[in-house]
RNA sequence: GCCUCGAUAGCUCAGCCUGGUAGAGCGAACGCCUCGUAAGCGUUAGGCCGCGGGAUCGAAUCCCGCUCGAGGCUCCA
């Protein structure tokens, strides 16, 4: 972004004289010194890539200011020091002398362009005396939803909800046993929060080779090594499949939308998140913050019979874009660009809704548990309008049931989202941070506002109910809740690793000489036609070493292949999970490794097998 | 967006306070060693000390500005 810089200051006096040509390009003047009294002074630099559209902004926004101190004379006067990526002198001088034929009404006074020169003012003591703009054009002052301006005003109500569903105060809450949800708790409903240092999965990410910040894109849009994207895609394939299984169909829709296309521009203003815009050809385009709009849209042009509900619409939208605030993107907890699976299933009625999303719970508990999580590494915040929760106690009731601890309640006076109920699972790590995994939501008002329809059992049409799941929550975020996990392990005392199943190695084999290098490709040609992830460390290092590298990489099965195991069928394994080194035969370990992974997505080995010839992408 | 802190070799960092020849470990290349469950040894290459200004005989070091990053705040439908 190219951005004219200004510095305005309201001065009694400027005195300045031209002392000698700065640059080749300077202007042919006469080296006069001037005075000016009753003056205000626009220091000027003009960027590389300003134009003459930026410069007349600039004049009309120095022109507002000059009102309001109720000064008439400018001086214009061109000083580079205010940039470091200034425009051409050329480029420069042509603008700054349109700016100053845009006289509108005031008196307009120009420095000589491209000389050093002395000056000399002094500066008035009122509070807008001085003042200082960056100008551009394009992009216009962020512009946010009325949702995001109007979030603030929502009243909101916090309660605990024990599995016997009475409801308790937060003040009045023993959290003794549940340190977690007393952090979520505070997290949500008092914003207490006390850290100062960097979540440790941010460590872990870069020294796994599994993500690194990208700092040619924009912040919170991350690459993702080898390592990483095999994680990523066992992880989208496993949550796709469970979907799939659940009676979810797999769509694709655009990942940008006209700003102004009818439908769009009211659910604009009911979703407070920002996003990215993007202009073309003179539409403006912005970049899906979530999977809804598409789905919709499609949903709206199905023709739909009661008879074909309720109907699943499931995407996995990479990338969906939030423009979240800079200061609030972290690691892979929260990101710009995510990868977010999003399924909507569109009912008939309020009961089938209810019936629907109790079927979605059960979804998203399989699915969180399969990724590798268990009930007590996350906390349920359950938030649903009063007058809902006065109709459908006992729904609320049997889910809390079903997690069989206490939940965390917001219940709200009104309704001010689109959803009456929603639900969903908080991860807290080890700094005390929560953020949301799985999650539902009972939409009442979209199938309206995208006039989705269908024909009802009296022929008359209907709009849907819509629920709105994502069974396992951003893929990255994901990663993030696994490698803190991991982090806690570490901390602990344990031994931190990632399920066998997402491992980007699960065995590497080690020959303690080059000479069993030829026995070693034979045995890791051998497991790998059995779907496992294997690699071979054909690198002339000690076995010392070598071991220790695996460690590092968090490999669960190290296989050292040496004299003994050349001759003999059993092959000397360690076991990272126990630390022992154990006996086992090929088919031993390939079973061992098949149980354990049985039922997960398998992909294969997204590295060369050799580990000689891997580039080093973090030490 | 606001506040605080940071930016030195591919990576992690020291040096900065008190200005005077750019440092270490890891990694890489090359050689030696031929090794049994967490680091074998040596040599070499590798730097606009983020960018732009300033004061100084002299700046990685002091001052100002900028950019980018991290954390906190706000935010998280």
């Amino acid at each position: 972004m190219q951005n004219m810089r200004i510095l305005q200051l309201h001065c009694d006096y400027i005195e300045f004289t031209p002392i000698k040509k700065e640059i080749k390009s300077a202007e042919e003047i006469d080296p006069q010194s001037k005075h000016l009294d009753e003056v205000v002074v626009a220091f000027v630099a003009v960027e590389d890539g300003d134009n003459s559209e930026v410069g007349k902004k600039a004049m009309n926004e120095i022109a507002e200011s000059m009102k309001k101190v109720g000064c008439n004379k400018l001086l214009l006067y061109p000083y580079a020091h205010l940039s470091s990526k200034l425009a051409s002198p050329s480029t420069a001088l042509a603008i700054i002398k349109e700016m100053e034929s845009r006289s509108d009404g005031l008196e307009v006074h120009r420095a000589p362009f491209g000389w050093t020169k002395s000056y000399k003012l002094q500066v008035k003591g009122h509070p807008l005396a001085e003042n200082s703009k960056t100008i551009s054009v394009g992009e216009e002052k962020e512009s946010t939803s009325e949702a995001l301006k109007a979030e603030s005003k929502i009243q909101s109500f916090w309660h605990i909800m024990t599995p016997d569903g009475n409801m308790h105060d937060i003040d009045k809450f023993n959290f003794a046993k549940y340190e977690n949800l007393e952090v979520l708790a505070k997290y949500e409903a008092a914003k207490k929060r006390s850290v100062d240092e960097p979540p440790p999965h941010v460590k872990l990410m870069k020294k796994l080779a599994i993500a690194d910040y990208e700092p040619a894109s924009d912040a919170g849009n991350m690459r993702f090594f080898p390592n990483g994207r095999l994680i990523k895609s066992l992880i989208e394939r496993y949550v796709t499949e469970k979907v799939v299984e659940y009676g979810g169909f797999e769509v694709e829709t655009p990942i940008m939308y006209d700003s102004h296309h009818p439908s769009m521009e009211s659910y604009f203003n009911r979703f407070p998140a920002r996003q990215y815009n993007v202009n073309s050809e003179g539409k403006q385009l912005f970049l899906r913050f979530a999977a809804c709009f598409g789905q919709f849209l499609m949903a709206k042009d199905f023709h739909m019979s009661y008879k074909n509900l309720p109907l699943r619409l499931y995407e996995l939208t990479r990338y969906s874009f939030r423009r979240e605030q800079s200061g609030e993107l972290v690691g892979l907890r929260r990101l710009r660009a995510f990868t977010m699976p999003d399924c909507h299933a569109m009912c008939k009625d309020m009961e089938q809704a209810k019936e629907e999303f109790r079927k979605r719970f059960d979804l998203s508990r399989q699915v969180i548990k399969g990724l590798g999580l268990d009930e007590s590494d996350f906390e349920m915040a359950i938030r649903f309008t009063e007058e809902f929760y006065n109709e459908n106690k006992s729904l609320i009731e049997e889910l809390v049931k079903k997690i069989g601890k206490p939940v965390l309640v917001e219940m709200w006076k009104e309704r001010f989202f689109y959803f009456v109920l929603k639900w969903e699972f908080n991860y807290v790590d080890n700094l005390g941070k929560a953020s949301a995994l799985s999650t539902d939501q009972i939409d009442v008002e979209n199938g309206k506002r995208y006039n989705i329809e269908f024909t009802d059992e009296m022929n008359k049409p209907q709009n849907p109910i819509i629920l709105h799941n994502s069974p396992s929550g951003a893929v990255e975020r994901v990663i993030y809740v696994l490698l803190e996990k991991a982090a806690k392990d570490q901390r602990e005392g344990r031994k931190p690793g990632l399920p066998l199943w997402l491992a980007p190695t699960q065995v590497r084999v080690i020959p303690v000489k080059p000479e069993f290098l030829n026995y070693s490709e034979k045995l890791v040609e051998n497991i790998s036609q059995h779907d496992v992830r294997v690699d071979l460390d054909d690198r002339n290092e000690s076995v010392g070493k070598s071991i220790r590298d695996a460690e590092t990489e968090w490999i669960r099965y190290i296989i050292v292949i040496g004299e003994k195991e050349v001759s003999a069928t059993k092959l000397s394994i360690r076991d990272r999970k126990s630390g022992n080194v154990k006996e086992l035969t090929v088919d031993e370990l390939i079973n061992e490794i098949k149980e354990e992974t049985k039922d997960k997505p398998f992909l294969k080995m997204n590295m060369n097998r050799y580990v000689s010839k891997r580039p080093q992408i973090m030490v």
